[in-house]
RNA sequence: GCUUCCAUAGUUCAAUGGAUAGAACAGGAGACUUCUAAGCUCUUGAUGUAGGUUCGAUUCCUGCUGGAAGCACCA
């Protein structure tokens, strides 16, 4: 329809003014009581026609409004010079019926594109926090995003199993517990974690004993500490499972740090003095921009740092699942090491590079305090959800266990969502967490409140054939749903997704207090419970999209 | 020191270069014998600073101030 309208507006210019070329935009007005479409071009080409906006605008109104199609209710200028172009309502209430299909909401932005999304990747024996939290809120509502865009979709998580950190905690371990140790509790191997890095710091002693270990594991050679590593893998993973399933998450596959070592240094190593070269005893990567930084690739005992792990890492993902768009969500802190892999890797495989896509979201504070899971006191992912979920029973006694926790999860999630990925977040329980307002229950709360109202109907159908004044405004905004996605999609941008669920659950209970939906007019009933219908499922589908599910009650 | 990102109401966030800078929370006031009050109505209040580009700048460019992150063997 857009472009139908930028076409309308270049024959108006050729015919009226014989000029082409102008570089006009059509767009919804920000106040929708402009009109459904608006465009600057008299403002534009004002000055090259050497006459007034108004003047110009008046003139493509005539030729505009003489030419315009049945869809089309009127043409006018408005403010400084725009034109608005309102459409019939019509066109709006034939799209509820839309908004109620099946597929309401998906797009064919990536038809059929194989998409690989890589997001909340664990450190394991770094127990999963609240600033995981974060990336998997974002992550998993990309992969949804990316569902609904037509694209195939495989979803991967990278788990750091093998560092100089893991054997760290393993060395002390092994020393608290013993080679036979079994883990029953995450805790107790993020303590170690945090209780290696400091014995670390402090006792040089320790450190050929630490190194010995480091290269047993990267070497994958049967050992006490190998035994012991491969036991806490496994439990890690198992729990790492657990807890994203909790947040609504599933992956396809993982490629361990392990595994992406071995063959990243391989490729280092090949490709040494090509794109690397050899610097006191470490192969490094110095880059030609001054922008970006040069890393050490490989280090002075021979093992791969994180640089080459995802240099390895993108030779498997590509090698083992072509993707037409690889995309990678880690936090913002992380931005300029994968600036620097990236450079590296377009001159061993350009496709790389040019097929990678990494999305990068704030850091978490809490409290205001600077969390750092290698120094510990960071709150749990499973703690921080806990708690919020006992607060959501606290509120509503009589709350469903399920209702309960899909409210507190969609609390946390809009929390993350609503606001552009990259800024920071200092989380504070008390303060960030809402319940009211512009938060993940109240758009649930508006779906289950529309649900209720189409389920008290009972034998009353929806209807559009008997509209009735007072809804315009939610017609209209319902027939933005899908352009809306498009542009999260285009963007990888859940956040514009959110703003709009917003607008439209306020819209939406305004109405629904403005007086009663069902009543004895059977006629318009039917009318207001297609709108209650288009609305329910337009929030459903948007608040899944968001990885957030709506509860039967609450 | 170098590189990058950020700065909007008391607070947390919006605003493809457009029209009167939108919400929410907090503060103030109110309605309801009514379908879910996690709701609704009204109300107070903001673009860090100095320039530049433009018909038009929160948005683009430059300086300044203030904050965050990164900068060779952690991930």
């Amino acid at each position: 329809m857009k472009d139908l309208v930028a076409q309308w507006v270049v024959d108006a210019l050729s015919t009226e003014y014989s000029i082409s070329g102008v570089l006009f935009v059509v767009e919804h007005p920000k106040d929708m009581s402009h009109g459904d479409f608006a465009t600057n071009v008299a403002l534009v080409a004002a000055k090259q026609l050497n006459k007034s906006p108004h003047e110009v605008a008046d003139t493509l109104v005539t030729y505009l409004t003489a030419h315009k199609d049945s869809t089309v209710e009127c043409i006018d200028v408005a403010g400084p010079g725009f034109i608005n172009f309102t459409l019939e309502r019509s066109v709006f209430i034939a799209g509820l019926a839309d908004a109620t299909k099946e597929g309401w909401g998906d797009t064919i932005l990536w038809q059929d594109k194989r998409i690989l999304i890589e997001h909340s990747s664990p450190n394991l024996f770094k127990p999963f926090h609240i600033g995981h939290l974060m990336n998997n809120a974002v992550g998993e509502s990309m992969v949804r995003l990316a569902r609904a865009s037509g694209a195939q979709v495989t979803t991967l998580s990278f788990p750091s199993d093998i560092s100089l950190g893991v054997a760290k905690a393993v060395f002390v371990l092994l020393e608290k517990y013993g080679a036979q140790y079994v883990p029953t509790d995450v805790a107790v191997l993020g303590d170690a974690y945090v209780e290696g890095v400091k014995r670390y710091e402090e006792d040089e002693g320790i450190h050929t004993r630490v190194r010995h270990i480091a290269d047993h594991l990267y070497a994958g050679k049967s050992s006490d500490e190998w035994t012991l590593f491969q036991v806490c893998k496994k439990f890690n993973i198992s729990y790492f499972e657990q807890v994203v399933a909790r947040l609504g998450s599933h992956f396809d596959a993982y490629i361990y740090e392990s595994e992406a070592g071995i063959i990243g240094a391989r490729i280092v190593r090949e490709h040494t003095p090509s794109v690397f070269v050899e610097s006191e005893g470490t192969i490094v990567y110095v880059p030609e921009s001054e922008k970006l930084h040069t890393a050490v690739f490989i280090n002075s005992q021979g093992n791969p740092t994180y640089e080459a792990k995802d240099i390895g890492l993108l030779d498997l993902k590509f090698e083992q699942y072509h993707p037409d768009l690889s995309l990678f969500v880690t936090d913002a802190q992380q931005a300029s090491h994968f600036a620097v892999v990236l450079d590296a890797a377009k001159k061993i495989v350009p496709e790389w590079d040019e097929k990678s896509l990494h999305r990068f979201h704030g850091r978490m504070t809490f409290k205001g305090q600077k969390m750092s899971s290698r120094l510990g006191g960071v709150p749990l992912a499973s703690e921080v959800l806990d708690a919020v979920i006992e607060e959501v029973k606290e509120k509503n006694p009589d709350i469903a266990p399920l209702a309960a926790q899909q409210v507190g999860i969609a609390a946390l999630k809009v929390a993350i969502l609503r606001a552009q990925a990259g800024k920071n977040i200092d989380f504070d329980p008390d303060t960030s967490l809402s319940f009211v307002g512009d938060s993940g229950p109240y758009l649930q709360y508006t779906a289950v409140r529309a649900a209720s109202l189409l389920a008290k109907a009972g034998d009353a159908a929806p209807s559009i054939t008997h509209p009735i004044p007072g809804t315009e405004l939610l017609e209209r905004l319902i027939a933005r749903f899908p352009e809306t996605v498009t542009v999260a999609q285009q963007e990888w941008a859940p956040h514009h997704l959110v703003s709009y669920l917003l607008e439209l659950a306020q819209n939406f209970n305004s109405w629904y207090g403005q007086g009663k939906i069902i009543d004895d007019d059977t006629a318009a009933t039917a009318y207001r419970l297609a709108v209650v219908a288009a609305v329910r499922q337009t929030l459903t589908k948007g608040l899944f999209l968001l990885g957030i599910d709506v509860p039967e009650k609450m």
